[in-house]
DNA sequence: GACTGGCACTCAGATCGACGGAGTGCCAGT
DNA sequence: ACTGGCACTCCGTCGATCTGAGTGCCAGTC
């Protein structure tokens, strides 16, 4: 209890442990350890360094008489403290940014960026569309596609474009969908989405009586669209053939993960909240939310124009995963994709 | 030579091993065959004719004193000549018609349709997005992003909305901007996709010397947007959970699909030519074109507005699989969906 | 000629026991 | 505080054996 963290050669011997552990994936001994570091000691010394490490829970035995293997704890510690920096090779710098910049639009963007990410890491990769709520309305458009069926489109500053469709019992007027949609503009346009809603929810007062109806129907669907912002919860996932690294066990890892996989709104809350793009969240095992995917990691981090977060991209892998190649991936990739955006 | 077909009571006996192997994924013998089904004859008897199956390549036996497995020309003979149409229960029919009607726009249609395949025949689903190639102009917009880019929409009769980002070296001139978006819209509105192009190339000559250059960039990309339709290589996959169901042997069935589900060219080859919504195309291990996936096979159909064939769909599985539930979940979702579409 | 019962044969998979080796914990010695 | 040595544990492997489902064939019956 007086001290917490175990001396300096107990956390040589756990990194060791840990580096030896993902590589290997198998349960790592005393003897081979000491030959494969220069730890300077003998095997029987080394043992008992694990034997208190165990003891403090950052290791275990899958049984008796086998190696050592580390625990969400000790990935934690290792994560925490024993992490170095593993900077990106030029190459693979090179390979980011110039693979991010040959985008043509947001969605190309997302697509590029989840691709990136999953080749990099070779873990499977996801990455949430920005949300929209900070930008602003750059254009509202009203089209008939018919008689009877408005289609409404709203162009944001970032270059987003969500569409909705109306339909009425009786036709669209041309001469007052005109007029409507000038009032729209000049209402909304520069505004912020969140923002938008209070200047246009008057405006219904400026047509005659038998039009209510149909301007409050559109009004309130261009509120709705502004507001209900779904783009928050889409996501998009890439490099699920690495499931194929998750282990041996299925059964047990590989399917949990291939459900939660179609469940977006699974993935978000894995994804966690948005951390500012210079910090790498990372969620080990237990740590996470779903008791399925215990065996499960989470490295993440947001990403957005300039300083804003507007949303969280990472990687989901088994806990045994290389965790500062995975941190220095998703950092860079979030660091390239928000100076992409920033340019927008 | 003589005869190719085996006669009735074979055909039987190749009905009940394909079944009963698609149920309890084990190889099925003589004994356990006569038990299940009533056939009549005793397990001698039925020895010979499995006997005559194998010796024409319609099963095979994994080893000597095994039971007996389909080979892909027995599937094949099973779904030419023994399928019995399997109509979907009324309970069902409800279920896939009132999701499917409950979709908000286009892109909502092809999610749910994904997703109620693969809950229906619980395999994995892809959905190829409907070609916009015969729909037509409904409207273009310009909007200036920033004064050095300029976003460009296209929207089209079936709902749907493209968008391109140009950018500039100087400044957009907002007059110029103007006039080319009326004279755009007068020469391109209704006009079908694949024709609009010529209508708009010798517009350019309508304008000054010095804006030829602006205008010839947004005339090009407009022309690109509306031609390279890149929806048709557009797919979306759903139920990749169902591969835990694909087999026991992960590395040999599971890994290459989950490739080939990251490349959206190999599925679009996977589901091959559009055949007419009423014909569902099934292609059985080695049939379709990728060596890899030589265990799995491709329940696919076409669908589309009317008697349009605008894209495909289908579900992939392994070999072994309920064939005739498979095909009647596909033609009917693709009916559903196809009317859909025709009410928009 | 078509079907059946019987029989010898084959072979994959399960069961069992022995064995080797990697790894541990502990203790006495430096 | 570290190390060498030693006894002990126990997983995984290997080989031998056994069992049972399934087969092919043949002689007999309708």
């Amino acid at each position: 209890m007086a001290e917490r963290v175990p001396d300096d050669r107990k956390l040589a011997v756990l990194r060791a442990i840990v580096e030896d552990y993902v590589s290997t994936r198998e349960p790592v001994g005393s003897k081979a350890l000491v030959e494969r570091h220069q730890l300077g000691v003998s095997p029987a010394t080394v043992r008992n360094d694990m034997a208190a490490l165990e003891e403090e829970g950052f290791i275990a035995q899958p049984h008796t008489s086998a190696g050592r293997i580390p625990t969400d704890k000790g990935y934690r510690l290792f994560v925490d403290r024993l992490t170095a920096v593993k900077p990106l090779t030029p190459a693979e710098k090179r390979a980011i940014s110039s693979f991010l910049e040959g985008a043509v639009d947001l969605d190309d963007v997302v697509h590029r960026t989840v691709r990136m990410l999953a080749q990099l890491t070779r873990q499977v990769a996801i990455v949430q569309y920005p949300t929209l709520s900070r930008s602003t309305v750059r254009h509202v458009e009203l089209v008939t596609l018919n008689p009877n069926r408005l289609l409404l489109v709203l162009i944001t500053s970032s270059g987003r474009v969500e569409q909705r469709v109306l339909t009425s019992e009786e036709p669209f007027d041309d001469a007052l969908l005109a007029d409507l949609r000038s009032r729209l503009l000049s209402a909304v346009i520069g505004q912020r989405l969140g923002d938008a809603a209070a200047g246009i929810s008057t405006l219904m007062e400026a047509f005659a009586p038998e039009h209510r109806n149909t301007v409050a129907a559109v009004v309130a669907t261009l509120i709705e669209t502004m507001s209900d912002d779904r783009s928050d919860e889409r996501v998009l996932i890439g490099g699920t053939a690495n499931l194929t690294r998750f282990g041996d066990d299925f059964e047990r890892s590989v399917k949990p993960m291939l459900e939660a996989l179609e469940e977006h709104v699974v993935l978000l809350k894995l994804l966690g909240e948005a951390t500012s793009s210079g910090t790498v969240t990372v969620r080990i095992g237990h740590e996470q939310p779903y008791e399925e995917l215990a065996t499960t990691s989470v490295v993440a981090t947001g990403y957005g124009p300039g300083d804003d977060v507007l949303a969280t991209l990472g990687i989901v892998g088994p806990t045994r995963m290389d965790y500062p190649g995975s941190m220095a991936a998703v950092r860079a990739v979030a660091r390239y994709v928000s100076r992409i955006l920033a340019e927008s």
